[in-house]
DNA sequence: GGTGAAAGCGAGGACCA
DNA sequence: TGGTCCTCGCTTTCACC
């Protein structure tokens, strides 16, 4: 989908606050609020915008610790790895979790109150899903940029 | 801050959609209209709620790399530590930074629309970041979770 | 903490240039 | 594409329980 400079700016905008008004935006943009609504609709259908969400102080929920898990699997059959995908995306606590190219396999984003229940977690949880061969976690001592927001090209 | 059943609800909602009207929430959580509005702006003002955003596809827009880049700086000196820190979170390409316990000091998530532009941007920009003396970069091979939604206690 | 009402405003559509 | 109007429903703030 081919974007000017209105949808991109539109786009940059609504990364930052999912909340302001498209009287708001219109203005922005220098653009009266029908047409405005029309390609942020536009925006919505083609899949670029994929939700609005309300993001979450983890500190606030007691979450202390957030923590980066890599993970090896076993052996590198399908079913090993395919296993292990369906059983860990259902997780709460993995917050986030990618198929990673390198030493290791996967690459888990992870939440916890404290270091001693993710203790308890690893051991109790990732460990024994399947295929797991070796864990290795790294913590999050500060958080430098978590906003993730995309540039807009 | 306290949470009792309906504020967990409300922050479970809007985590998955920061469009649901105050109308809809009051009705998901048996409430009226005013006290539910009360209760957001309560959670909104005691920093519960960071922000509402939009996210974007990455894809949508181009990019087909996210690169997970684990940096180590040189001598650990705060100094070596406070420039980096201070450059790498403007780069727009870096969308995630921490500073991270373990072998590498800091996980990067970058973004990039290829491998190509990704090789030549970890050589000129993120090489040389003050006190950078190693990098490790691991693709995602395939996002299997990535809504980052906190589980509410 | 909860309800209900009222004012004002934004969303979303019909329609025109 | 962009603009103008129109209407319905929602947000937001009251006063009050």
């Amino acid at each position: 989908m081919d974007l000017d400079r209105i949808d991109r700016q539109l786009l940059q905008a609504l990364q930052h606050d999912a909340r302001l008004t498209v009287a708001e935006l219109a203005e922005r943009v220098a653009l009266s609020a029908s047409p405005c609504w029309r390609r942020i609709k536009r925006l919505e259908d083609a899949g670029l915008i994929q939700a609005y969400q309300a993001r979450l102080s983890s500190e606030a929920l007691g979450y202390g610790v957030t923590a980066f898990v890599s993970v090896m699997v076993g052996s590198h059959s399908q079913d090993a790895a395919r296993a292990f995908e369906a059983r860990v995306t259902e997780i709460p606590e993995v917050i986030a979790c990618h198929n990673v190219s390198g030493r290791y396999d996967f690459l888990l984003e992870v939440v916890a109150p404290d270091l001693n229940t993710f203790g308890e977690f690893a051991r109790n949880t990732l460990q024994t899903l399947p295929g797991v061969k070796e864990l290795y976690s790294s913590f999050s001592l500060k958080a430098l940029k978590t906003e993730r927001h995309l540039p807009i090209p």
